[in-house]
DNA sequence: CGGCATCCCCAGGGATACTG
DNA sequence: CAGTATCCCTGGGGATGCCG
């Protein structure tokens, strides 16, 4: 399947005809984009990262900020992103207990090619909506 | 909510509490990022777009290259990308039919921020994995 | 061949209540 | 405050069948 394509070893800014297959490249996952993507594809974890972008948050502080999740989603957003190394979470021996949450280096690097993604959709974001409605138009 | 922060032409990096939405602030999509994030986070999009990145290919190649998709997923991706001029569908006035999908000059331009994002995933793949595996020591 | 329509299932995730 | 546990429901998406 074509999963590998994706998990090609460099990415060639030229236009490069034919995408190469590592064929070796087999750990956990069959592609590491698909593990990648699937973590940070969902409808959270984005936002949790550029909140914490700003610094370090606290859970409800977190809730706050980003509106309309779920303590479950949250929580659970949370624990996969530190799993991955994205969040570091240091817990204080308060009462009322304190925990915050704050980006690795791992998690920052992450960052760069978020902020072009980021990028791309802020400035092609017009010609999709006008693609969208001309859609529209043509069909229904 | 913290959407807004993410379509900024630059993340502030001073903790600004938003806790108030903006109600006049709804365009199709609050965001230009969910928006975008939304369309090619969803499980296969990214992979149809990868996969013409090759070149041109027909309905049933692009199955077959992919592998893991059914028709109904495809067909429904193939006509959101469409929709959102990533890509262009050419009917063939043929017997028996042929259908022709190709990226769009916004499709190619996409593929350069995704490319940004593909090589972080292959050079820090290995770090997540062991993160992984660490928290898995862990805790449970 | 290239799809849309239909059925159907189950897991993702919201709401709520409870705990340390 | 910072979560976990439970309940419940919706809709995403697979499988299949039909049509141009």
């Amino acid at each position: 399947m074509l999963a590998r394509t994706l998990a090609g070893p460099a990415p060639p800014l030229e236009p490069s005809p034919m995408p190469e297959r590592s064929p070796e490249i087999a750990f956990d996952q069959p592609c590491p984009i698909r593990d990648v993507l699937d973590r940070i594809g969902d409808q959270w974890s984005l936002l949790v990262l550029a909140a914490l972008d700003g610094g370090t948050l606290r859970f409800n502080e977190l809730m706050r900020a980003i509106g309309d999740i779920s303590k479950q989603m949250l929580s659970q957003t949370l624990r996969r992103l530190e799993q991955d190394g994205f969040v570091r979470r240091t817990v204080f021996a308060e009462v009322p207990p304190r925990v915050e949450y704050e980006l690795t280096d791992l998690g920052r690097s992450f960052l760069g090619p978020l902020r072009q993604l980021v990028h791309w959709a802020d400035e092609n974001h017009r010609d999709i909506v006008r693609a969208r409605r001309s859609f529209g138009a043509r069909a229904g």
